[in-house]
DNA sequence: CTAACATTTCAAAAAAAATTGATATGTAAG
DNA sequence: CTTACATATCAATTTTTTTTGAAATGTTAG
């Protein structure tokens, strides 16, 4: 009696830990309200260039943000699409959720 | 002309990291269903219980879990109000995002 | 071509998170 | 009281993530 729980996406958990830590929640805050390149995002951040592009690695490979060269400017911007995947993973919680009453433990050894 | 972003709440950050491990994310969705002890965990999970213990703790502390004890069982059930506030500030970037095209990189310099 | 600049990549170091096995705590059954 | 059991905690280790500074890449301006 051994029912394993479905592996969840990577795309899922890629997301999700994209999104477990401060500096790139504001970077992200900061990308609602315009496209922005990294020079832009190191000023209002005041964080050095090298330490945000490693930020923004982990949140373009989420797919949480893309990137548009113009020049020598790379500008980001968020990719709602995949941002709503995630609050619809969330969403799904409060759907089907019958939440029973407990269980004794005892039945199952 | 350095506008910081605002720091996103603990409690946002410590759910997102919460999320980001498949094994917890598993335990979520068994815990969608029914409340659960530990040892009910360990058995579907196929896991060692300190291992799992761990695990929970991390999404108590996130609160996204609720632990409820009754004789020697603790049982676990999902924590409904985090879960949406979660999904709630995931929500808002579909609201209020213009999505403004590029502005020019040089006014700054 | 050369110099200046924006960004990425890399390697080393530091910090944080996860795993493991052992031990502690608390409850209940005998 | 003693034993068995469910769970939590702890310390040591391993793994992963983050930071940092330097070097590489690619673009544009002169």
């Amino acid at each position: 009696m051994n029912s394993i729980a479905s592996v969840p996406s990577n795309l899922i958990v890629l997301g999700f830990r994209a999104l477990s830590d401060p500096l790139r929640l504001q970077v992200l805050e900061l990308l609602r309200q315009e496209e922005l390149c990294v020079c832009d995002l190191c000023d209002r951040l005041e964080t050095a260039q090298s330490k945000l592009s490693f930020h923004l690695k982990v949140l373009k490979e989420a797919e949480l943000v893309r990137p548009r060269q113009e020049g020598r400017w790379v500008y980001y911007s968020l990719n709602l699409p995949q941002l709503v995947a995630l609050e619809q993973y969330l969403s799904d919680y409060r759907r089907l959720s019958p939440m029973l009453p407990a269980r004794s433990c005892d039945s199952q050894s």
